[in-house]
DNA sequence: TCCTTATTGCAACTGACTTTCAAATTATAG
DNA sequence: CTATAATTTGAAAGTCAGTTGCAATAAGGA
C-alpha cells in the first residue's frame, strides 16, 4: 500500500530520477516550485519560493540544481533583455520554441509563437549544417499599450 | 589649415558628435577599437586593446563608454549563450540585423542573414503592435565541422 | 582666455554566481 | 534492516563583471 507522498512528483522529477539521478527533499521542494511557477523567475525569487516550504534551503543548493535541469534540457536560461541587472530567468522548456518580448518602458514580457520562426530555425539546420540545441530570441522595444500612452520613445 | 588628427574619426565619433557629445582623448581611442574589431570583443579585450593605444585608460571608462554607445544604439551587446561566464560582447549595429550562431563544442561563432528573419520581425511587429527596437537571436548547438568529427553530441 | 558642464580615474562597492570541503543524505547491496 | 559507497548539501569564502561616489581634470562655447 503506497505511503501517502509530501509531494505529487512533477514531470521534471520524473525526467531526473529516470535519468538516475538522486531526488533529495531539496530537490523535490525546487521542483516543485519551478513546475508551478506562473511568471519567470530568478535564482533569488526562486529560493524565496522554496524556503517558503523548506526554510533550511540554500542559495547554492538552487543554482546547483538550476544548473542540473540546464544541464538536461529541462529549462530555458532566459536573459529578458538585462533589464533588471544581470540575472537570470528560468522557465520549463516548451514543446514548441518561442519568442519573448520585453517592453523597455512597461517591463512586461510577453511570448510569442511563431511558424516563421519554427521555419527560421529549420533553415539554419539545413543551410548551415548547424545542429541546434538550444535558441534564444528576445526583443526589446515597444508594446502596444505604451506606445499608444507615452510620446517619448526612440 | 587643418591639424594633423591622431585619429581618423570614424562613424561611431562622427555620430557622438553630432549627438552634441564631448570627443576626449580616451572615447576616440576606445570608439577606434570598437571600430576597427574584427571579433566580437568583450569588456576587458576592448580595454586591453585601448591601453596598447593610450596606458591610461581606466576600465570604467570603457564600460561607461560602451553604455553610452549602447544608449544609443551604436553598439550591439551580445551574450554569445554565456558560454565564458557572464561577460558581454559588443559589435557595431549592422544594417541588418543578424543571428549568432555558437557551438557548444568548438566554441566558434557563425553569423547568418535570412529573409525569414526579417519577415519574423515584420510579422511581431505587426500581430503584437510591438515597436521593435533592439534584437537578439542566439542560437546554441553544434557546427557542421564538431558534428563530423565527434560523435558524442546532444 | 574664462567658465560651465561633462568626463575621467581611483577606490570602494554590489550582485550574481562558484568553489571548497566536511558533514549529511541517498540508493543500493547484503 | 543495516552497512556501504557515492552523491548531495550547506556554510563560508572567493570570483568575476560591472557600478557608484566623488574629487580632479578636460572639453567646448562665450
Amino acid at each position: 500500500m503506497p505511503l501517502p507522498e509530501t509531494e505529487i512528483p512533477g514531470r521534471l522529477q520524473a525526467e531526473l530520477m529516470s535519468r538516475g539521478l538522486r531526488m533529495t527533499r531539496q530537490r523535490r521542494t525546487i521542483l516543485s516550485v519551478v513546475e508551478t511557477a506562473k511568471q519567470h523567475l530568478d535564482a533569488s525569487q526562486l529560493l524565496r519560493r522554496a524556503r517558503r516550504l523548506d526554510p533550511q534551503i540554500d542559495r547554492v543548493t538552487v543554482y546547483r540544481t538550476l544548473g542540473l535541469l540546464k544541464r538536461h534540457g529541462l529549462i530555458d536560461e532566459l536573459d529578458l533583455m538585462h533589464m533588471q541587472g544581470e540575472k537570470h530567468f528560468y522557465e520549463r522548456r516548451p514543446q514548441r520554441d518561442h519568442i519573448h518580448m520585453a517592453c523597455l518602458r512597461c517591463g512586461k514580457i510577453t511570448e510569442f509563437e511563431s511558424d516563421l520562426f519554427d521555419r527560421l530555425k529549420g533553415q539554419i539546420q539545413r543551410d548551415c549544417r548547424f545542429h541546434i540545441v538550444v535558441t534564444r530570441l528576445e526583443i526589446g522595444g515597444y508594446c502596444a499599450q505604451c506606445r499608444s500612452t507615452d510620446q517619448a520613445q526612440d
